[in-house]
DNA sequence: GTAATAGAGGATAAAAATGTCCTTTATTAA
DNA sequence: TTAATAAAGGACATTTTTATCCTCTATTAC
């Protein structure tokens, strides 16, 4: 559904969200192992959710990576946008580039259907809300 | 969503399903031009799909592809787990092998709604039933 | 049987995604 | 001001996906 990057950038933004909350900063290694993710990887990606004004860091002693209130709202579906592209919520399911109502691809119609209510799941899903959970091991965020 | 390996499958699974239904064989050629996908990687791809035995084949002059009836009712669904496998039915959205009810991502719940959603609609639609739309050019397999 | 045709299958190539390393720059504490 | 720390960024390596080529085998028409 997403690619991997994307997957590592929701789980690092949900954990970074989480620690911004808690009032403090978050550093790639600590990100890494909280999440499981490759610590080079994962810094190149928040590197570039960065630049996009998805996360706010800070270099030097004390440094690391967090969130202030904006970012805190933003939706799963703004990362994807971000890292993804969007595609998955308005290319066609069988990869037509020229499928549109006018000249449907066969599985159109039920592909829309459902394409909007992926973008709707996520797009109601804030970064910010999923905290509490994590913070009581209702969720988690580790691969294994 | 599918690769593109899947998304030039089920174009092709569809294609090869209206030509069955009107009789006749097809070859890899006119396939690869009639959904505008690459000759030889579509010669691979029903290559798989024929030893799985989603389509029949027959080699020699007047030879091609072709479906009889029980592959022209296999579901999208079918098609999707024999290329893709079914990560995308029962895989977690955040990409976590250990996610589970007892273990939940955070957003296990919302996904799992609309990963159901997708199964119900690839498994509803079956191969043979979108014919009559692209005989009567309301439908289209091409890219451009 | 022979020649032509068309898929099967092995091998390889190119491109994209994923993952790693190393140097530079900004910040902090002492 | 200096040393230590941590992100930024460029370069490179590996793996996976996508795409191509070439030879072999089965089938048909003659």
């Amino acid at each position: 559904m997403f690619s991997k990057t994307c997957e590592y950038a929701i789980r690092a933004m949900i954990f970074i969200a989480q620690k911004s909350k808690a009032g403090s900063r978050v550093g790639i290694k600590e990100i890494a192992k909280a999440i499981d993710a490759p610590e080079y990887f994962i810094a190149k990606i928040l590197q570039d959710l960065s630049r996009k004004g998805f996360v706010q860091s800070l270099k030097g002693p004390t440094g690391g990576f967090y969130l202030d209130e904006e970012p805190l709202q933003c939706s799963l579906a703004d990362i994807v946008k971000a890292i993804d592209g969007d595609r998955l919520f308005t290319g066609c399911g069988l990869g037509l580039k020229n499928c549109s109502e006018a000249r449907p691809c066969p599985i159109h119609d039920v592909f829309k259907a459902v394409r909007d209510d992926i973008y709707n799941m996520l797009e109601d899903a804030r970064i910010g809300e999923f905290s509490k959970h994590l913070e009581k091991s209702l969720t988690f965020l580790k691969r294994k």
